[in-house]
DNA sequence: ATATTTTTTTAGATTTGTCTAAATTTTTAT
DNA sequence: ATAAAAATTTAGACAAATCTAAAAAAATAT
């Protein structure tokens, strides 16, 4: 079993990979958790060690099989809790993230299995993010973010690649929400701004940084 | 806030006091957490520094109103979370505690709150153990009249059931008043009498009678 | 009332996760 | 191609929570 600790920084390389090929640098990861550089480098060699990551000194790192398993058992848990969260004791979607950062740590497995089944087998959390399965890997279906979408050709949005508050707030204020319906009007290439009809509603403009973040399938 | 371990400690003390004037040892700290006795001996130090706890070198300690009330509030979330798994989850109410132990340390009143609600406020867990209020606080106190009390064991004197001039007039002979504290040194079965301290005093004998009157907690 | 036993505390070490400052390696820019 | 900048690692230190062994205090038993 992995400490708290251990947890939180595979968990970290996890949402850092892009893909299997490219490293997670010490920086990135020091950036993501708080936390000074050496100190990542000092728990990189420890998780090296426990061969959950392979590691280079200077070259950055990437999850091995069993590390991505467990950042997968972990993100499964986190998005589980959310779901709870939101569905159950209806909390707002953009309030569950700290609360979930401290559940996703319980450990039991039989808890997760019980907790997935009493919410009905949910395929995505609150956010649209995908929930992996019970042994920690994640279903793949091809998505992709709004601002790369052809002009003229209708998505549906399946989550969001930011969890701040003042993103998810502009998003309930425009009436964007998970699972609607986004038909790419048009697309300025002056500024990256799209002009987008949500749910057949009348077009509205967003800028190339709101697009950056929506992930539509 | 406290550390995960603080509450641990908390919590023991809170299960150890049989009432609020007997002290708890070290050793039974120590056993009960099983943790070397030099261990909670430091620990105490630190509890006892922050006003959780009141503490003399070699005498035992005794938790103040506000340790009170943070264990209360460590007990509360406990036996929620239990309520949860065994209500919600189908766990058999015999495989919970372990859990509850983990998730009682889950940082969030909110969350507590609204788990309360969506239990529809249950006044006991699983258990049949009474369930704290959102202050820490357990609903009642139990009292008794002291003929009832056990052997060995300190009260609090909080009431009397008769107001007849004699039986007060022989209570402020022997000392005995409102607050002050009873330790049941010995009970005669012959007679019903006990064997009493009144606040740490020499010990003296009250007849079964007197005893009848006395409410204590 | 004193000696023995038990309980508790002190002293000194260890592990984990963290830090800052300095040294080293890699990357970038001229 | 080399100097400057950025990223990373090493070295040394610290706080929290723990341990064992030894010392001190309290309780007990003769």
């Amino acid at each position: 079993m992995h400490t708290f600790t251990e947890e939180n920084y595979l968990k970290s390389i996890f949402h850092l990979s892009k893909n299997e090929l490219d490293t997670v640098s010490t920086n990135a990861i020091a950036a993501d958790i708080n936390t000074a550089a050496a100190t990542v480098t000092d728990m990189l060699k420890k998780l090296a060690d426990k061969k959950l990551i392979k590691y280079q000194k200077y070259k950055g790192v990437l999850l091995t099989k069993s590390g991505l398993t467990a950042a997968g058992k972990i993100v499964r848990k986190h998005r589980l809790w959310e779901t709870f969260l939101v569905n159950k004791l209806n909390f707002g979607w953009d309030e569950v993230h700290e609360l979930a950062e401290q559940l996703e740590h319980i450990k039991s497995d039989e808890l997760m299995d019980r907790m997935d089944k009493f919410l009905g087998f949910p395929k995505f959390d609150p956010h649209g993010d995908c929930i992996p399965d019970k042994n920690g890997n994640m279903p793949s279906i091809i998505t992709q973010p709004l601002h790369n979408a052809a002009s003229n050709s209708s998505y549906q949005l399946v989550g969001v690649s930011q969890q701040s508050t003042s993103f998810l707030k502009m998003l309930d204020k425009l009436k964007i929400k998970i699972g609607c319906k986004i038909k790419v009007m048009d697309k300025h290439h002056f500024d990256g701004s799209l002009q987008v009809r949500i749910d057949n509603q009348t077009a509205i403009n967003i800028s190339e940084m709101v697009a950056k973040n929506l992930i539509v399938k």
